[in-house]
This record gives structure tokens, sequence and C-alpha cells, in this order.
DNA sequence: TTCCAGAGTATTGTATACAATTAAATTGCC
DNA sequence: GGCAATTTAATTGTATACAATACTCTGGAA
């Protein structure tokens, strides 16, 4: 008879990464508290700081979501007065995501204050880089895994 | 003028993360598929199969969630069949979660699965101690700063 | 015994996520 | 030029998260 590893939550590296995830979702947003931003708010932010004005699209690419949470988040955003949405007119399909003065004007203000409270974590710039590096190639590992099962769904599809 | 450190959402530790736990939900849900269950209902389930029957509370240490979140999963779980949800008789204000026969009989089946899903991703048991134990000092901090902020609200409160 | 502070769970309200579908605009192809 | 396939957002429906509140129960103090 086929011995069954058990699984212990304890050991799941899955676990700790959801369970870091909240825990910076947390520290962002208390972070932000003055600002009034969740931590997705403020990542769409630092993406159109660096970029804006983009395409709903585009900048799902670079948060990694869909309209479907998108729509909504630039909804709330646009009426706290961080972002203008605009249907472009070279092609009506598209809704271009625009800074407001007020987010220029308080780009620097989030940076810095982001900046304190990254400090206060004392995390070493070493420490950071390591952790970021492995986590690029288990995200590619998950990455292969869901391509892998996208095309065994595609192959199935043409028979 | 104080120069300020731009910020770049592909050097933030924290998107890594946050990017890194969605890939995982995703590939467990669909490493799941055949038994209907999300991520957050299989650690729930992973937690049970440890340690059942819990109340509520014991389940929300655990897994680091409350009761807002824990009583509509439980709700779903026992709809389909995992769980019974027991008022405690000894105290009537605790809910006792009960594993069902159904998830009894599945567990290793469960097990089985996962195990040949994570075999999939390659990664070595080395890589995984690292990242988990880099996890675990992030972790900490993160539980520092929040904890300094809660005691400074104390503080305040005192005054 | 009665009252009350605290514990345990549920509920409410807000904000993500994401699959699946819809609707509108654009592109390709004839 | 006309129309099917594709692209882009928005919408719908389900499932988390979590703060804040409500409610019930328990144990202890007066």
């Amino acid at each position: 008879m086929p011995k069954v590893t058990p699984i212990l939550l304890d050991e799941q590296l899955c676990f700790s990464i959801y369970s870091a995830s909240k825990k910076f979702n947390h520290f962002y947003q208390s972070a932000l508290a003055p600002f009034g931003l969740t931590y997705p708010q403020y990542i769409a932010m630092l993406v159109l700081w660096e970029d804006a004005p983009l395409t709903v699209h585009q900048l799902g690419e670079r948060l990694e979501l869909d309209s479907g949470t998108l729509t909504p988040l630039l909804k709330r955003l646009e009426k706290q007065g961080w972002v203008e949405r605009v249907r472009s007119r070279t092609d009506e399909r598209q809704v271009l995501i625009h800074l407001t003065e007020m987010a220029t004007a308080k780009r620097d203000e989030v940076y810095t204050r982001i900046g304190q409270c990254q400090t206060l974590l004392g995390m070493s710039d070493d420490e950071i880089d390591d952790t970021m590096r492995e986590l690029v190639t288990i995200k590619s590992q998950l990455d292969v895994v869901s391509n892998q099962r996208k095309i065994a769904k595609e192959v199935d599809k043409e028979l």
C-alpha cells in the first residue's frame, strides 16, 4: 500500500507567501492611511507615476490584474481625485488613465512617506534582493506549469 | 532641496510577494479543481485534517483569518459536505468545526493530488527552505512594526 | 443572585480578485 | 466596402479579506 505524505500547513511555501502578502498589504494600508489609499490602489498609482497615461489594459499587464478588478478600482481612484478616465479618441475601445494635478502634486509626499515606513522595517538591501531573486524563480516555475495546462487545454480543443 | 527616491513597482518586494501569492492561489485552485476547493478552503481543510475538531477561533489563529472571513467560508464548506458546524454544548459561544466522513475519506486523495502537482513545480527542498526562512524574517519584521503601531495607539488612548 | 466585562461568533459594509459574458469598436480579409 | 474575428472595457456572479458592529454566552465581582 503506497504511503501518503501528510501536508502540514506550516511547512507550505504557499502559506508563507500568502501570509506575508497579507501582512504587507496591512503594512502599506496603514502606511498609506494619510492618503486614503489601499494597497492595490497604491501599486496602480506607482505604475501611473512611472508612466501615465496608460490604457486599462496596459495598467493591467503591469499589475497582473484584469478589467474586472481594475474598472471598479479606477472608478474609486477617480472619485477620490487621483486619476481621470478618458475614452481614447483614436481608439474608442480604450480608456486612458490620466493622473490628476493632485496626484502629480502628491507623488513625492507618498514616495517619502513610504520610504520612511520601509526604513522602519529594517530590511537590508541584500535581504530584499535575495528574496526577490528567489521569488522570481518560483513565479516563473508557477507560470511554466500554468502555461503547460493552458497549452494542454488548447490541444484538447483541437481534437 | 531634498531629493526624493522614486519607487519603482518592479523593485518592490511587496509586489513580488503579492504577485507570487496570486500565482500560487491560481496554481492550487486548478490543482484542486477535481475537489471543487478554493485555496483558502484548502488551507482550512489542511488545518482540520491535522487537528479537527477546532473552534472557529482556533482555526482562525492558525490561518490568520477572523470570523468575518471564516464564517461564510465554513458555511460554504459545510454546504459542499466537507465539514459540520456544531454549536458547542459546554460553551454555547463556540462553534466546533468537525470533519465529515467524506472529508476524512478524501484526505489522502487530496494529499496525493497536491503532492503530484507540487512535483510538477520542480522546486528543490533547499529552494523552498531558503525562501521560507527569509519569509519568516520578513513576516516577523512586519509584525514588529504593526505591533509598534498598535502599542502606540494604546499609549495614545491612555492620554 | 445580579450585573457586567470580556470572549466567541455572526453580520454589515467596503474593497479586492477573477472567470465568464456582454457590448462596442477595430482590424483583416475577401 | 462589407463582414467575421479580434480587441478592449465593462458587467455579472462568486469568493475572499477585514474593520466595525451586534449579539449571545460565560465567568467573576459586588
